[in-house]
DNA sequence: TTAATTTGTAACAAAATTGTAACATTTAAA
DNA sequence: TTTAAATGTTACAATTTTGTTACAAATTAA
């Protein structure tokens, strides 16, 4: 069982016991101890699921996964809500607002554990294969979108497969053959410097202002992402 | 809020009262007392979803649920696991063998209504309504009428039915082989090019004015919604 | 039956994409 | 520094893809 898993809890007790568990288990994980803080470090972790806690000491659970829910490359994020006492009022809110679902503390790991389980089976299919991602760059196959930050970048039906191809393996350095095989329709013949200008043009796409260069050229070998 | 729910339990206080509500909600509902009468019901009644009991006079959940998702028209049915104690063990293994989430007796109605909800939403986001809704867009499978914004929209049959098909899957692009291959009856041969302008048809119907485009052209894959 | 609607395709128009050449710039080696 | 090779950049014509319209055949309704 593998996966990146992100737990937002302000109970350190709670964090490292589930921690620890999950990491015995071959998840790898990370945590926040309040939303304000979550929300920015998910961003960064990439997880394929988060541990939500309801009550929190800046913003309630139901907040922060509505919020999530905005962010388009965390549309299909799974979640897993931990409510404290389990007021049935709560909980309903919480699937309604696009929770997958909920464990009520106490609870014991085994429980939470297949819950997990449950949920990773049932989102995985979708989400984990068809957004590819890379720092703050988000390639959805489905609807043929690539976003940076949140912001829609326009690509044309070369520059799509070029970046799908390299996103396939980000920083893995390819040739200009290698790119050629993949990403162009396997009879036709074009010039190797046909790569360099749709690379270029890749490049004009990608490179929003304020954002760091995403396309490598190592000299003599080829192009990565970077 | 409809579909089709069967329940196998052996309590018939329990069915009476949760078979009541959910009807009242509009849903469908049938629901027999043993196992052995329920695995036969339940192909004739073919739901959307099923509640089932833990312990049974006869079979155990556990063992129709495994029996069940050997039947392959049953494979992907949601399956709502009702348990007497909440004995963690046997949560485990149920939610290990197939089941989408299991509820602990006694439970209110309101809860029960929250996790079908969510279930059903997870599993079969087209049975869970006949009305298949997209923004300000509203298509009535059961009167083949078609609403923007209340506006009564007339469609042709192959509009309605490619409406119908993109609506399944809003935002998802399909390929114009897809679209062929799903919208149109099986043997037929069409030109690809007839979807093109079958899709111009149906923008044509489907934009009123003052509204936005709603079918999206991506070069070179296909169409979808937006 | 006739009339109306629906359907598929061809033909042309419009738009977007593509590959290449030509020239500019950078890099590394001599 | 000079030189050659590799890559960046730009412009543009050719090609591909999609939009649009018209129309005859097929289907359905009256």
């Amino acid at each position: 069982m593998n996966g990146r898993i992100f737990i937002i809890e302000d109970e350190p007790s709670i964090i490292q016991l589930v921690q620890h568990n999950l990491e015995k288990n071959g998840f790898i994980v990370s945590s926040s101890l309040n939303g304000n803080d979550g929300l920015k470090e998910l961003k960064k972790f990439q997880p394929d699921l988060l541990l939500l806690d309801w009550m929190l000491p800046d913003l309630s659970g139901i907040e922060i996964c509505k919020n999530i829910r905005k962010d388009n490359s965390f549309k299909n994020l799974p979640v897993i809500m931990l409510t404290a006492k389990g007021e049935e009022e709560d909980k309903i809110k919480g699937l309604d607002s696009g929770v997958d679902d909920y464990l009520t503390k106490p609870f014991s790991f085994n429980e939470l554990m297949a819950r997990i389980k449950a949920v990773l089976r049932r989102s995985n299919p979708n989400t984990v294969s068809d957004n590819l991602k890379f720092d703050d760059l988000m390639l959805d196959r489905i609807e043929k979108r690539v976003y940076r930050d949140d912001q829609e970048i326009k690509l044309g039906p070369t520059e799509f497969r070029l970046l799908e191809f390299f996103l396939t393996n980000p920083k893995r350095v390819y040739s200009r053959d290698q790119i050629l095989e993949s990403v162009w329709p396997n009879n036709v013949n074009v010039e190797s410097r046909t790569i360099d200008v749709h690379i270029r043009r890749l490049r004009q796409s990608v490179n929003l202002k304020n954002k760091k260069e995403l396309i490598r050229t190592v000299r003599s070998s080829g192009y990565s992402l970077i």
